[in-house]
DNA sequence: AAGGAAACGTTAAACGTTTTCATCAGACCA
DNA sequence: TGGTCTGATGAAAACGTTTAACGTTTCCTT
C-alpha cells in the first residue's frame, strides 16, 4: 500500500509538501498550483490513502468514534427495544457528523472491572462514551479515572449527582400515567414490575417508576395496597400471565393495571382474557414503551407511557459531541426528559389515533 | 499520559525491556523475575496504558474491530427487528473474541460511493465487514477493491456468486410456509408484500420470498391468481389495513394470507376483525419474523416463518473472523440457512407451544 | 584457565505521519 | 551592488511503539 513517501517521489516533491497539499491547513505557507496538482495526480495514480494510526500518533487527532455501552440482557430487540431505539436515534444524529459508533456490551456491574475495555478508550480508540443503564457498581469507574483524564461520558437511564446524564423522566411519567387511571375513576390500580433490585443493586429506572406510582397514589390520597403491588414479574413470558392471573383472582381485584414494561401490559391483556375479563372494561391497562412500533398493532391497541428515547439519544450524543469538542471541559448536563402518554384502547378512554407517536 | 519511556525510567531499565516484559513474546530472550517485577510495579504506579496507534503503526496489528454495514431504513426496532437480532447475535459470538463492533449505517445503494467510509476500512480502522441487505449498486464496491486488497467481507440477506454470504433461506422458507397452508386445505392463499423493487433495484429478500410463494403454488398445481398477489404494501401501518380490506372484499376472497413481514400479518389480523372475519377460521394468517419476541404476545398468537437470524449472525461473524485470521485467503462461504415454521394460533392448526422458539 | 554458551540488556532503526525550522530563489528597494 | 522581503520548498525531528542486532555479564565445560 502506497505511503506518503511514494506519492512524494512520484510527484517529485518532498514528503512535507505532500502532507501540506493534502491537509491544506489554513494559515500555513502556500503551495503553488502546479505542485499541488502534481501531488494530487500522484495520489490518484497510486491510490494513496492516509494511514490513520500514523496520523493519530503524530497529530493526536480525535478517533472520531463514540462508544455506546450496553448492558447484556437489555435486548436490542423485543417489544419496544430501548437499546435499538437509542442506537437508532444516536446514529441518526451522528449521520451529519464524522463519528462512527462502537458498540460495547457489558455484563451489568462489571464496567469498572472491565478495565480492558476502558483501556480502549484511554488509548483513544473512542473519544467518548454513552453509558446505558449503569448500576452503582458500574459507576465506580468514574471515580477511578485519573483526575486529569477528562473522558467524556454521558449516562442514559441513570442519574448521578456528579455526572452528566440525559434520561427519561421515569418517575414523573409513571405518576402521570397512573394519575390518568385514577382520574378516570379507578381506585384500585395494580403495579406490576420486575424486581427493583438485582444482585443487591437497585435497577434505577424501575425504582423510579415505582416511585412514580407511589407519587400518584399519594397525590390522590389513595392508600397503597400491598396486594396490588407485584414486583416479582421478571419474565413477561413466564411470570406475567401468572402474576396477572393472581391479581384478577383477588377478592378485591384491581380495575386497572400499570405495567412497567409494554410486553407485560400485552401479556396482561392476554391473561385478562383468559380469566374471562374484558380489556379495558373490566381491566384498564397501561404499559411503558420505548417506542410505539408494536403497541399500535395490538388488539386492543395498547395505551403506553412512551419514553422519549429518541430525544434522549439525540440530546445525549449532542452533549457528548460538545464535550468532545470542548476537550471534556463543560458544565455537567443533567436532563430529565418528559414522557408522553399515548392513549390507545387498553385504558378505556377514547383512543387518540391522531397522536403522532403511533 | 505516561509512555513507555516513563515506565522504563522509573523502573531503571531500557524501554525495550519494558516492551518485552509487557508482551513476553515466546521465543524471545528471557527477562529476570526481579526486573520484570520492577517494570510491572512502575506500570501500575504510573498507570501506564499502551498507545494503540503507536503499537499498530509499528507492529501492524489488527484493529480488532468488525464493521457492520446497515442500510438506513432497516430499523433496529420494530416488530421483530432484523438488524437488532443480527447485532445481538454477532455481539454474543464476539463476546469471547477480542473484537468490538463498529456500526456503519448507509443509504441503500451508496456503499460504493461511500468511499469515505471504505477508506476507514482500508486505513485499518476495522478488520472486516458484515454487510446487511446490500443491493446491486452497493455491491459494485466489491469489484472496485484493488485486486491485492483482500478485505474480508461477508454478506447477509443477499447472495452473490463471487462473494461470501450467509443468509436465511427465504425462498425455501416461504415455500414451506405457504405449502403448510395449502396442505391444510387452503386453495386461495393471498401473498402480501412490499414492492419487490426499489429505485430500480430488486429487494433481494422480498424477491426470494415471492419466488417461494410461486414455488409452493406450482408444487401443488395451483394457478397463480393475480388478484391475490399484493406487492404494494410498503407500510404496514398505512397500507396493510387497506390492502387486506380489499382482499377480503373480493368476490372470491382468499381463505389464507401469507405476509412477508410479521407486522403485516399482525395488521392483517386486525383488518380481518374490522371486516367481520375471524382469524384463523375465516382467514388463516402466517407472517415472516426475524425473532419471536413479539408474535407470542399477540392475540391470536401469530404463526410465523422464523428466519434463523441468530444463526445467520453467528455463522457470518464466525466466518469473518476466520477470514481475518487467515489474512483474507479462504474459500468462499455461501450458506443458506433453513427457516423454521413456528405454529401459533393464527393459521388454524394446533399451536405448538412446546416449540422452543417462542 | 580458557572457551563458550546461556542469560540479560541496550541501541537504534523502523512504522507513516505532522510540523518546525531552515533554505533558497528571485523580486524589490535603496 | 548589496540587503531585505516573500513565496515556495525541503530536511529533519518528533509521536510511542516493536524488534533485530548487538553487547555485556555470568556460569558451566573441558
Amino acid at each position: 500500500m502506497a505511503a506518503m513517501k511514494d506519492v512524494a517521489q512520484r510527484a517529485g516533491v518532498s514528503i512535507a509538501t505532500v502532507s501540506r497539499v493534502l491537509n491544506d491547513r489554513q494559515g500555513d505557507i502556500p503551495i503553488s498550483e502546479a505542485t499541488s496538482q502534481r501531488v494530487l495526480d500522484a495520489v490518484v495514480a497510486l491510490n494513496y490513502k492516509p494511514h490513520y494510526a500514523a496520523r493519530r500518533l503524530r497529530a493526536k487527532e480525535l478517533e472520531h468514534s463514540v462508544g455506546i455501552y450496553i448492558p447484556w440482557g437489555w435486548g436490542l430487540v423485543g417489544f419496544s427495544g430501548f437499546v435499538g431505539t437509542l442506537i437508532e436515534s444516536i446514529s441518526t444524529y451522528l449521520k451529519e457528523r464524522p463519528f462512527s459508533i462502537t458498540l460495547i456490551f457489558y455484563e451489568p456491574g462489571t464496567i469498572s472491572e472491565h478495565y480492558e475495555e476502558l483501556d480502549r478508550v484511554r488509548s483513544h480508540r473512542i473519544d467518548g462514551m454513552i453509558v446505558a443503564g449503569a448500576n452503582q457498581r458500574d459507576l465506580a469507574f468514574l471515580d477511578r479515572l485519573p483526575a486529569d483524564a477528562t473522558l467524556p461520558v454521558v449516562l442514559v437511564q441513570r442519574e448521578l449527582a456528579r455526572g452528566s446524564y440525559v434520561t427519561p423522566d421515569n418517575r414523573g411519567g409513571v405518576r402521570l400515567a397512573v394519575s390518568h387511571l385514577i382520574e378516570h375513576g379507578h381506585r384500585r390500580v395494580a403495579f406490576v414490575s420486575r424486581a427493583l433490585e438485582n444482585d443487591g443493586l437497585s435497577e434505577y429506572a424501575y425504582m423510579e417508576r415505582y416511585r412514580g406510582y407511589l407519587d400518584a397514589l399519594e397525590e390522590h390520597d389513595l392508600p397503597v395496597d400491598e396486594t396490588l403491588v407485584r414486583l416479582d414479574c421478571n419474565s413477561e413470558r413466564r411470570d406475567a400471565p401468572r402474576v396477572v392471573g393472581e391479581l384478577l383472582a383477588l377478592g378485591n381485584a384491581p380495575t386497572a393495571l400499570f405495567a412497567s414494561r409494554d410486553a407485560v401490559a400485552a401479556a396482561a391483556c392476554r391473561a385478562a382474557k383468559v380469566n374471562g375479563r374484558r380489556v379495558p372494561d373490566d381491566l384498564a391497562v397501561i404499559g411503558v414503551a420505548d417506542s410505539m412500533h408494536v403497541a399500535g398493532f395490538f388488539d386492543p391497541r395498547l395505551t403506553c407511557l412512551l419514553l422519549p428515547i429518541e430525544r434522549v439519544g439525540r440530546r445525549a450524543v449532542d452533549h457528548l459531541v460538545h464535550l468532545i469538542d470542548a476537550g471534556g471541559h463543560l458544565p455537567l448536563l443533567q436532563e430529565r426528559i418528559q414522557c408522553h402518554l399515548v392513549v390507545g384502547e387498553s385504558c378505556g378512554c377514547a383512543p387518540d389515533l391522531a397522536d403522532q407517536s403511533w
